[in-house]
DNA sequence: GCGAAGGTGTAATGATCATTACACCATTGT
DNA sequence: ACAATGGTGTAATGATCATTACACCTTCGC
């Protein structure tokens, strides 16, 4: 879906027009944003952008699954860090809760969530894209725990599981609803935390075998 | 906002104007579906349908403000029943789960988020109508419980916020992404609901007082 | 310098509705 | 029966864009 890698030009026509299309899809939603504003922003011509991305929905599709990352880097981090799981789990919940409700990220998800009446596919893809991927990383993570020995009750696909629902779902559903100045703060956050800890009955001095 | 008691009419009218706009508004969304084909479909004509609502808006408002009913029953008539906690959970989560599961409640909730973009009050208003008052309920039934001696870790109102993100949020955000489909099992609604029974540190054994 | 190949700007084109206007029909109370 | 009062049907009106067409520049290899 990127050919032309031998002509600069278009791929700086590209980005630009990406970056844009993404700042005002941002700003305004899908619906509102012109392409005739797109195109201002941008710079250059209206027909580069039917040129490379042949219509305004497949412009939509670049933009979202070129921009929305998942929150895997920030599990990984965290789990390399050798901490022992409380702590660990912790700075993994601060990094998701810093990553998801990212005002851009909420945008896009309001987005999707809006395209999902007229295109389910769009949505599954993009939720595959990005809370799959995290789901998964900590599923690995607490797989590992339990083969160190740590005491966990459930599977580390269920607990990744609750884990997504309490620090990603519920968490941006509240943004939507409350508007994004009443997210929860870091104390909320801890206290979620020890909540889940609680839960999957991991012990609260146990130690990581990293 | 519904005046003229005295003709019922106009009532009549109305009530078959809504009908056929949450039908179209469930099945297409709140862009797609046209106020010409909700006039075709509830009989009667345009003018009316601007008599009544003012424009296509504020239709929106009434269908959806009309039509989303909360989880306050569903918690009541559990909590009614006497039983013990950790039974009375387990029916709670299961009529939570058929309540805001429903595909035209997960169908007006997309539109809510999609209008959240250019009207972040409805979107407010809206789950401040359906989510905070089945979260309220909740809170007064483990504050009740608490009351009668039965140990919970956390303020009944803390512990609500957690059962909602477990049981409404996350099942909803499923539900959107994933389609209707694949919504969760009963058996792993059951194992949910042990989840949050770990958390909330509640005693298997503890009876209700009531 | 030169001539393509590829952009650029601008102006149609066309479709889709919300919204409004208007002339006509039905019901209801007297 | 007889006006009203209120509803109905249909046909403008207007606005908003996506999408397309086209004539004109630029840049780059040669």
């Amino acid at each position: 879906m990127t050919p032309l890698p031998d002509d600069l030009r278009l791929d700086r026509r590209r980005k630009a027009i990406i970056a844009a299309a993404r700042e005002l899809f941002v700003e305004q939603g899908y619906e509102r944003a012109t392409l005739a504003e797109i195109v201002t922003r941008a710079g250059g011509s209206l027909a580069t952008v039917y040129k490379l991305f042949g219509n305004k929905d497949q412009l939509l599709e670049a933009v979202v699954f070129e921009s929305a990352g998942s929150g895997e880097a920030v599990i990984r981090e965290a789990a390399a860090a050798g901490l022992a799981p409380v702590p660990t789990l912790h700075r993994i919940a601060k990094g998701l809760h810093e990553h998801f409700l990212d005002p851009e990220v909420i945008a896009l998800v309001r987005i999707v969530i809006a395209r999902s009446i007229s295109d389910p596919q769009f949505a599954r893809q993009f939720f595959e894209r990005t809370a799959n991927p995290t789901r998964d990383a900590l599923e690995t993570v607490f797989a590992r725990w339990q083969a160190d020995g740590v005491a966990m009750d459930g599977t580390p696909g269920f607990l990744a599981e609750m884990f997504m629902g309490l620090f990603v779902s519920d968490l941006q559903t509240q943004a939507i609803s409350h508007g994004l100045g009443i997210s929860p703060l870091p104390d909320r956050l801890q206290e979620r935390t020890n909540f889940f800890i609680a839960a999957a009955g991991i012990n609260q001095l146990a130690e990581s075998a990293a």
